[in-house]
DNA sequence: GTGAAAGCGCTAACAA
DNA sequence: TTGTTAGCGCTTTCAC
């Protein structure tokens, strides 16, 4: 379109700048910027005449000289374990979406885990000069780095994991109430003996402390571990007992013991007559070793998961689950990361809110691989 | 750890900057950055010096106004249409992986397959300075948006999606060689009547021309459409004639006429043995009617798809399917992307590789979803 | 081998 | 209302 016959273009010259747009309109460079920019004050005729030179020539500002001036690069970080993984894709759609309203973009890296890379991902996104960053930590103990991404004055929101004791905002599922609620269901059923089968961090391994009256699991909010509280609790409300031999956590880094995990509880003495499932690898893990043995869903066995994903409604039976919106907290994560940037530095004077917590709500979708337990239903 | 307990920290201040740690050093800040950043010539002592001193004041060279000067950003772009697909997120991690590698990030945009949003992206991407593009088009026609990427002297490949004949770079799985081959594959087990179903771009749609000894497909190529080609192609190879009926193709922004088109399959007076579903969405559709009718797969009805997904190994019986790495995909993208950034501006002098196509090759999984067919077996 | 100084494109004081 | 000017942090000639 740019179609100027009589001007030579210098063709392999970059992009064009102010500069051009101010000296094709006849004002001077600040002049141009105003008009373009929308600050300051410029007259009707001025304005008209840039503006229409900035579209004459194509003119779109340079984002990176204006970060370079402003400190705002309309840019923020996004560090997850993985983004191929379904849970994080779909947080990272709902983060785009909420970027876009607010004309801004979204960097993404991974860390597979790893603290190493995730405190590289932190050094190397604050070099960008982020305005702010949403992470899911791998540790919740060890967060060095990303104090030292808020102490650069660059707000960070946590997600999925909870680091408001150290300050930090978190955007979490209510993983305990969720698991809570489901095991409640299973109770409501019939269900006596529940078994819990999850995965932990490798790292962190939980203290499952099992007394008389009370069960509880020592060490900080992280999914895996306040789902298992949600068990207990659900488990006590009810006044049922919680045995060990119930309660498989698996580590994360060794897949090849989940199927194990299930098949041990199914070889106990006494087995459960139902298994809940705390996160999708090991729904799957069951729902497949079930069927392999032909044990049927839910006559022999029941089955309850945490994590909706697409097979649960493929699969017959279809399997009930606890959904939480990876989509919702990303856009929470967002919503509420784009306040703390657009906050005046809530440092001074009101006490900020520090280390703030939104609970994004799970629900139950019951659907046909929980059965009814009548009796004490003993050998069949 | 930065513990120095003497100096007062101005606390309140940003990162330091080559300056800072020049003074710590004792040097002039040209010496400084030039010990740094590795160019020109420092004494060994003075190097240290100024390495030390970088170390303890945790300097961290500033990414934006390194861009501004050398015109270089390490970030990439990557314009997809819904990072939270499959297909994209896992592409999307081959490109970090790659990108990585070479000290590079990745920004990603979502389309929506809507162009107007594709060529915002594209806007914007270029402001920020993006040192290369990976682009999944809306259209492969309307690309005067991604011409001036490359005008601009940003390199863009395609992912996904040929573009070649614009002179785009272009990564492509072997559309039109998997499906032929999975066509064969039926064949081979004695189908003659195989149903295609697939989705295809509402602004583009195929014109299908079906003569006595040859039947084609107009159009660019795409994936959609060159899996409709090997198709034809498998048949034609085969000496079996092509039947319009057997062929349904769904706008892509139809997701429920997709059950319909299934369901008008089977309806037909005589209806075919297989089910070819060229894409996720519509194997989904069509395993879940064949399910819900209670038809048996492959007893009565054999299917067989495109694109591996999760639930295909879960469900009885397993599903047949052809599969591109996405993942694959976008490293050889982003492997492609890198090679003509760091290319001297490949335009002078050698007849460079311009609109180069490269083709990641798919592989067929046979599981258990296809039957065999004896002879002519009408009404069982 | 080192330092002084210019400038990438933009914005924000201040002056006119 | 508009123009002049001074940088943001870095790299890169060019003298010394």
């Amino acid at each position: 379109m740019p179609t100027e016959p009589g001007r030579r273009e210098p063709a392999k010259r970059s992009r064009p700048n102010v500069k051009d747009v101010a000296a094709r309109a006849g004002v001077s460079r600040a002049t141009a910027a105003r008009a373009l920019g929308g600050y300051g004050y410029s007259s009707q005729e001025v304005m008209e005449r840039v503006t229409e030179a900035a579209r004459e020539l194509g003119y779109e500002p340079n984002r990176v000289a204006r970060t370079m001036r402003s400190g705002k690069s309309d840019i923020i970080g996004f560090v997850c374990a993985d983004i191929s993984d379904a849970f994080f894709s779909s947080a990272m759609r709902g983060i785009c979406d909420v970027a876009l309203d607010e004309g801004s973009k979204v960097i993404v890296m991974n860390t597979d885990d790893q603290l190493s890379q995730e405190q590289d991902a932190a050094r190397v996104l604050l070099s960008h000069e982020v305005d702010g960053l949403i992470i899911t930590p791998v540790s919740v103990r060890e967060h060095a780095h990303i104090d030292a991404v808020t102490g650069a004055g660059v707000p960070v929101v946590s997600l999925d994991r909870q680091l408001s004791d150290a300050g930090i905002d978190s955007v979490v599922a209510d993983n305990e109430a969720g698991t809570a609620n489901a095991i409640h269901h299973l109770i409501g059923r019939g269900h006596h003996r529940i078994a819990y089968l999850g995965s932990v961090q490798p790292e962190e391994p939980p203290a499952l402390r099992i007394g008389k009256s009370r069960a509880s699991v020592a060490g900080p909010s992280r999914p895996s571990l306040d789902r298992v509280r949600g068990y207990l609790r659900a488990l006590s409300a009810a006044g049922l007992p919680v045995e060990r031999e119930l309660i498989a956590l698996v580590p994360h880094d060794e897949p090849g013991r989940r199927t194990d995990a299930v098949a041990a509880m199914l070889a106990l003495g006494d087995p459960p007559s139902a298994l809940f499932t705390a996160d999708s690898y090991m729904t799957k893990s069951a729902f497949t070793l079930l069927s392999e043995r032909g044990i049927a869903i839910p006559g022999e066995m029941s089955l309850l998961g945490f994590d909706d994903l697409e097979w649960t409604t493929l699969v017959r039976p279809r399997i009930s689950v606890v959904v939480q919106s990876a989509y919702d907290m990303g856009r929470a994560a967002a919503a509420q990361l784009f306040a703390k940037i657009a906050a005046p530095e809530s440092g001074a004077g009101s006490a900020s809110v520090r280390g703030q917590r939104t609970v994004i709500p799970t629900r139950f979708l019951e659907r046909e691989s929980v059965g009814l337990v009548a009796e004490p239903v003993r050998g069949r």
